[in-house]
DNA sequence: AGGATGTTAGGACAATTGTCACTATAAATT
DNA sequence: AATTTATAGTGACAATTGTCCTAACATCCT
């Protein structure tokens, strides 16, 4: 039981507006990118991947709130990244290297998930160079971002992130219970709770 | 006055060896790839790029050892990656947004560098696809190398770091002061110290 | 509606780490 | 050779953070 986006003619769909923040599309090129895609739905709490498991699709959030994470020896999460509508999700090294993911994905709320193949992403990037382009260009902004993430990690004490987090993404912090953010920020959620005090 | 590598005719390049990792190069392809480059050499000290500058070259290392870093406001230096030998640095932000920097690069040892300059480097990649292909798969596993630094820094007390750190680049343990490795690791030097008894 | 589960805050204490001070040695510079 | 400068270890103390615990709510599920 697929629920269908109704989207209105004159409406963008959000991934040709999220493709276009980088390249240009006609209708028609767009048409053929999407024709790569499946749509995918899942609730709370369910799993996109799960550790061990060697990722062959990377997913686009068109709606809903997910979490990348791992479990360490202590029983203890520790969040690699949040994803909420317009992010990419995959366990990159497991993708790109086709080796077994050491991270689990799953949704924190229901979600609505557009996801590519690894077979149709390689096919889409050699019948669309605008797209290897694409992509190229996501992994340079991905990669500078952990870059960003390891200096601040490096640099700023747990507030300092605690702060650095609310400005940037507060919307975060209404969908995402805090023993989450503290998972993410690499604090206990009772350091994270006297933050605030 | 510089010194020139004298490089028998049966002894590949280094720079060949090291892209043949990825890809497959005649004599030819590698001279005209060679031709893109420059030869530099920098003393312990000596800075390859400062804070505020916007990077316009990508060093890659025959010999030596460097350090890209920051200084806090408090006045610590914080190590985002050290360099040695067939390593690429830059600071990869400045280098694709052509954005000022936040870090500095400066030697640990005198070094012997080649560089390929923003626009050859763009030149390049277009004259030749599979060097394309070469920097697309290095930034794909500079990405991975960054994921799982951080997945250290989130799991790994600072004693396992040190012990990653020393099992996976003894070499680095000769040639680095051990402040400039607790400024890696995240941690006091006097901390770092004390792991050792 | 009601029980189960998940979330948040806070106290008390322990463990870790940072800071400051001092010392000793090694390395670089003149 | 002598003098700076850099590096490394250690003790004492403070600050931060983690762990364990309890309690109060909120949310979810049937």
């Amino acid at each position: 039981m697929d629920k269908l986006i109704l989207v209105p003619l004159t409406m963008k769909h959000p991934l040709k507006q999220h493709i276009e923040e980088i390249i240009t599309l006609t209708e028609k090129e767009f048409e053929f990118i999407l024709s790569h895609f499946e749509t995918i739905h899942k609730r709370k709490h369910q799993y996109l991947l799960q550790e061990g498991e060697i990722a062959d699709k990377e997913f686009w959030i068109v709606k809903g709130c997910l979490k990348s994470y791992f479990i360490d020896e202590a029983g203890k999460e520790h969040i690699l990244q949040f994803g909420m509508e317009n992010w990419w999700v995959s366990d990159y090294e497991s993708f790109v290297k086709q080796s077994r993911s050491k991270i689990n994905i799953d949704c924190i709320e229901d979600c609505e998930l557009l996801y590519i193949t690894l077979e149709n992403r390689e096919k889409l990037t050699t019948e669309m160079h605008k797209m290897e382009r694409f992509w190229a260009k996501k992994s340079k902004f991905g990669r500078i971002a952990l870059q960003n993430r390891i200096l601040s990690l490096l640099k700023n004490s747990s507030k300092e992130r605690y702060e650095l987090l609310l400005e940037q993404y507060p919307k975060l912090f209404q969908r995402v219970p805090k023993k989450l953010i503290a998972a993410y920020l690499g604090v206990s959620r009772e350091t994270l709770s006297r933050l605030n005090s």
